[in-house]
DNA sequence: TGTACATCAGTGAACGCGCGTTCACTGATGTAC
DNA sequence: TGTACATCAGTGAACGCGCGTTCACTGATGTAC
């Protein structure tokens, strides 16, 4: 540990960086700061990372692996009733979770002028993210029809903008104009009207 | 125009941040690049709008007011056919195409960590902005039950999120699975489904 | 099992840069009388 | 209509700051033989 290599230098950096993203939030996240928290000289980053957004990205990446498993944990959790119109209900209600459990690394994935999405492994994390807002059937996945591509953006859309409006407190505004009301149970009340929005065919 | 004073620097200042973000980005926007923009003296701004969180949240509040703009000129075009939910979807309309018009702009709207929102004048412009998206009901927009307030954060958060997942490009990356899948049909497609968000009463 | 050497990982001083802010100033405008 | 003076709007030099980056370096690790 007090050696002079430090053995697990990257994830200690990633770690370090979200630290700061949730203390001081995304403005303050910079190589400097994340060296610093990490305790290891300024320059030591680069010999991972290469520059500021290759650190941003790798923490993008990791942030879009455990968006998954938020959404994967939750449908695992109700898997009782396991119904496909569940499952995706169940995967919105974790990506919805994931934003509010770590707000500024959510914002940091949807800052796209920070990152570099030439790096396969975010792009692959990313992709692996939004597609459970896809039917499971295998074969959609792999090659949908307009229909059902519009589905998943018709869903993604909903979910995402939910997201972002509640971790900015926008609802908390909104919601204030009726007093008494529950944002817990609005929440659910709002995801629930998720299944609405699928095209004709669906219903 | 060459004197000493400038005559309307508030205003130019508006202007040439708005030039600046969406010809560098949002983060090139900076107080000395905004009077540079200008093409006066770097300490100038301050006498106007305090520091750099000032700047920004005059630009955001102008960028509401012209989002409510967009929205009211949508309804308008389509006065003929003037239902309420064909009103709410002309609004929407006019969202979106802001978003897409001002990219940079709007994501500044949004980006609570860099604007003051004790301003009242910004405060007033995104409420006014928003509340768009309430039925036109004045005793409702007045005094709305839970109901209501439900259907608006739910169209809210779809337009919301289509607008931000498509100025980021998001769309683009999943619209290709679909080959010859016409991006501004989809849009319409998906603006369409808004109304389908709303509650069980109302349908 | 040793030894030589290349490579890798981290250090710390130094650099230039653009930033926001402070300061003393100056030119223009408005107002009291 | 003049004049004096306060206030407002903009200038430009200077400052300290944190940033990313470069550089020569050193300690640790791995590998060829």
């Amino acid at each position: 540990m007090a050696s002079y290599h430090h053995g697990s230098l990257p994830a200690a950096l990633l770690a370090a960086a979200e630290t700061i993203l949730q203390r001081d939030g995304i403005g303050a996240l910079t190589l400097r700061a994340a060296a610093r928290e990490a305790g290891v000289s300024h320059t030591a980053p680069a010999h991972h990372f290469g520059d500021l957004t290759g650190l941003l990205s790798a923490l993008a990446a990791s942030g879009f692996a455990r968006l998954s498993d938020f959404a994967r944990a939750e449908a695992d959790a109700k898997k009782s009733n396991g119904g496909e119109k569940n499952q995706l209900l169940a995967h919105a209600r974790g990506y919805v979770a994931f934003a509010r459990a770590h707000p500024g690394l959510f914002q940091l994935m949807f800052r796209s002028e920070r990152l570099d999405w030439s790096l396969p492994a975010l792009e692959r994390a990313a992709r692996d993210a939004y597609t459970l807002l896809m039917p499971a059937t295998e074969a959609l996945q792999a090659k949908p029809d307009a229909e059902t591509l519009a589905d998943m953006l018709a869903r993604w859309s909903y979910v995402h903008g939910l997201a972002m409006l509640l971790i900015d407190g926008r609802f908390s505004v909104s919601a204030s104009m009726v007093p008494g009301a529950d944002e817990e149970a609005l929440i659910a009340e709002l995801l629930g009207r998720m299944v609405w929005l699928d095209g004709e065919t669906d219903n």
